[in-house]
DNA sequence: ATAGGGTTATAA
DNA sequence: TTATAACCCTAT
């Protein structure tokens, strides 16, 4: 159908697009259809047909309801052209929003939709309307019998088969098409009958040959060829397409050369799910474009399977097709477990491309299994550079690095051991910093002096994140007894603190993987308490992720020895240099790591950046009354650290004399008269 | 200990 | 996106 749109020639098509857009069709033909329409073809009510079509599309949209625009949406420009008008956006409630609520209410698909035009011929033919013509009515296939009931009837004016050798028929779609009325269940088989018949060429021709194939053979057999044809009825269209509509229209591929047509599709549409929840899974963390990539690969992807259910056989013919061409011969059979797809290797468009076991992956598994390992990476690079960074900081802080540049990390020195361990207690301090910080945000209400004194940090989110992905927020149902009665003892904190809580929470996607960790470790007795499946396999995979050696042993070992409670627990928080709690370092060291610990001063974690805090009227009085005192004209040094001193009852307990100067610093920039 | 450049979080 | 303040790093 690449022929200039001639807007009477259409007429047929925008009919149908219509019909089945009233009667509910699924969302693939519509959209099969959709882009077989020029969008150019805006007589005779091409447009409306479209838009018709988008909103019914748009209503059985996943997780989309009637007037409500949520989540993915489908955006129908009518200034774009062809199947290019039918794109999806994301984040429709933000800037990309293309549909208002009350656009979305006024488009209301219920009862916005006018009656389509066939139905308003059927309607017309039914009620014997004096309008139209006899010979309308009788290759409309209506008929009033008898007794009443509608019948369809064959082409021409009696019952005998309709002896066209280009009928062909698809079944209609098992979903999505309900309570149709017989003329429209064909009108349903009609449409896709176009579809396919047009959209692949070779098909048409190889379809064409076997159904010539088998009435051939009927003749020799024997067959009553009338007999097999009957209750068809064949229209021929001005655009010299074959429209056929089966008696019911429910169970078309009961014949033979439709067996060998449709093959033998799955039935189920497992992948469409799968996929489905592997693109809502956050685990994945591609950008927006890939995201709408993949979502649009989905949507299509979902068409050609709903279509390929649509031509399933339910007669359980074995016989698989190229998922491109239809056709059969040699294929490249996807190795993913639940796909069924198979295509031809010059069907693919591409050079097909295999993995180290020479295996196949059609391109929809293919990219979900890349997208798969980019994010695992992504999680090992995470874990790998916090590693390093640990490292780093360590060999600056211990007398083992006391030869050559303290500020420099020779890679002889990065033993894997020494990796190993520091990745270890990279992910305990994690764990711990988000543990604190949970029962911070449990009892986000209150405050307390958690600061002890120049030395101690309140952590933000750490400088070395450089990953700024949105961690995972873990819910509200998140409950553990052990947690619950850490909270009911721990000293109220400060409301900054539960800042420096969802900055940290946010910040990092890295952070996800610890959470999970975090929450098992949360479990009493080592006990890892699931709800349900989920719970158990995200605990499961915390624990995997953590890369923490003999973590099941550590878990236990954790809880069982740790007779504390939380108000101890966050005592030592306080105390630690760097938010380190014993808690669970202990137990992590235990692992087979203390020897190594004996040589190392302080523990190793990774320098967390503090939170801010900024400077009260009180304390930049202070500070320039310091700097008054205590600065002389004679020396360009500042006495930072006597100021400090000076003013330590009014300065914030964790200020340092370098914050002082940075203080003064920006001062003088905002105002140089001080 | 300090100076000064660099980094990061956050509000506008 | 940008400006700014708070904080960090490193040379001296």
């Amino acid at each position: 159908m690449t022929s200039s749109p001639n807007a009477s020639s259409w007429l047929p098509w925008i009919w149908a697009l219509e019909t089945l857009a009233y009667n509910h069709a699924d969302s693939s033909l519509l959209i099969d259809l959709m882009k077989l329409i020029p969008d150019n073809v805006v007589d005779n009510g091409g447009n409306v047909a479209k838009e018709s079509a988008f909103l019914r599309i748009l209503e059985g949209f996943p997780g989309s309801r009637k007037g409500e625009c949520c989540g993915d949406s489908l955006k129908l420009d009518s200034n774009a052209g062809g199947f290019g008008s039918l794109k999806l956006l994301r984040k429709c409630s933000g800037r990309n929003h293309e549909l208002s609520e009350s656009e979305m209410l006024r488009l209301d698909v219920d009862t916005g939709l006018p009656k389509c035009t066939l139905r308003k011929l059927k309607d017309m033919i039914l009620k014997d309307s004096h309008l139209l013509p006899s010979y309308l009515k009788e290759r409309s296939g209506l008929l009033k019998c008898s007794d009443g009931v509608t019948k369809r009837l064959p082409e021409g004016s009696n019952c005998d088969a309709a002896e066209n050798p280009k009928v062909r028929d698809l079944s209609s779609g098992k979903r999505g098409i309900n309570d149709l009325t017989t003329a429209n269940e064909g009108m349903v088989s009609a449409c896709r009958e176009l579809i396919v018949y047009n959209a692949y060429p070779d098909v048409k021709a190889a379809t064409k040959r076997k159904w010539d194939t088998f009435c051939t053979q009927q003749v020799i057999e024997g067959n009553d060829s009338a007999s097999f044809h009957e209750n068809r009825h064949v229209e021929d269209t001005s655009g010299g397409i074959v429209l056929y509509s089966g008696r019911d229209g429910s169970n078309l591929d009961s014949e033979p050369w439709a067996k060998s047509f449709h093959g033998d599709m799955p039935s189920e549409n497992v992948d469409d799910n799968h996929r489905r929840e592997i693109l809502s899974s956050d685990d994945i963390d591609h950008d927006e474009n890939d995201d709408s990539i993949a979502r649009e690969d989905i949507l299509l992807e979902t068409q050609n399977s709903d279509s390929q259910d649509s031509l399933a056989n339910v007669n359980g013919t074995k016989e698989q097709l190229c998922m491109m061409c239809k056709l059969g011969d040699q294929l490249l059979v996807c190795s993913s477990g639940s796909c069924q797809r198979v295509v031809h290797e010059r069907c693919l468009g591409f050079a097909p491309t295999f993995d180290a076991k020479r295996r196949f992956y059609c391109p929809f598994c293919a990219y979900f299994r890349a997208v798969s390992e980019y994010s695992d990476s992504k999680k090992q690079y995470a874990l790998t550079k916090n590693a390093l960074l640990s490292f780093k900081n360590r060999l600056r802080n211990s007398d083992i690095s006391g030869r050559g540049d303290r500020n420099h990390v020779r890679d002889s020195e990065v033993s894997d051991k020494c990796t190993e361990q520091n990745n270890l207690e990279n992910v305990v301090s994690r764990v711990n910093q988000v543990q604190s910080m949970m029962r911070m945000r449990e009892k986000s209400s209150v405050s307390c002096d958690l600061s002890s004194r120049v030395g101690e940090r309140d952590v933000t989110c750490g400088g070395n994140m450089a990953d700024k992905q949105n961690a995972e927020t873990i819910g509200s149902s998140v409950y553990c007894q052990s947690t619950k009665e850490q909270v009911q003892k721990v000293p109220e904190l400060d409301v900054q603190n539960c800042k420096a809580y969802n900055s940290l929470h946010g910040g990092s996607k890295q952070l996800a993987v610890v959470e999970k960790l975090q929450k098992v470790l949360q479990q009493p007795n080592g006990v890892i308490l699931v709800t349900n499946n989920e719970e158990q396999k995200i605990a499961l995979r915390a624990v995997k992720d953590s890369k923490v050696p003999d973590s099941d042993k550590y878990l236990k070992i954790s809880h069982r020895n740790d007779p504390r409670t939380g108000a101890d627990r966050e005592q030592d928080v306080s105390n630690q240099p760097h938010v380190l709690p014993r808690e669970l370092a202990k137990p992590l060291r235990s692992l087979g790591v203390q020897k190594q610990e004996q040589h190392i001063p302080y523990p190793s974690v990774p320098q967390y950046r503090r939170k801010k805090v900024p400077w009260s009227d009180a304390e930049e009085e202070a500070l320039k009354e310091g700097v008054r005192r205590f600065a002389s004209d004679n020396n360009r040094t500042m006495p930072w650290k006597r100021i400090l001193e000076f003013g330590a009852q009014i300065f914030e307990k964790h200020r340092t004399a370098i914050d002082l100067k940075d203080k003064w610093r920006n001062m003088c920039k905002a105002s140089p008269v001080v």
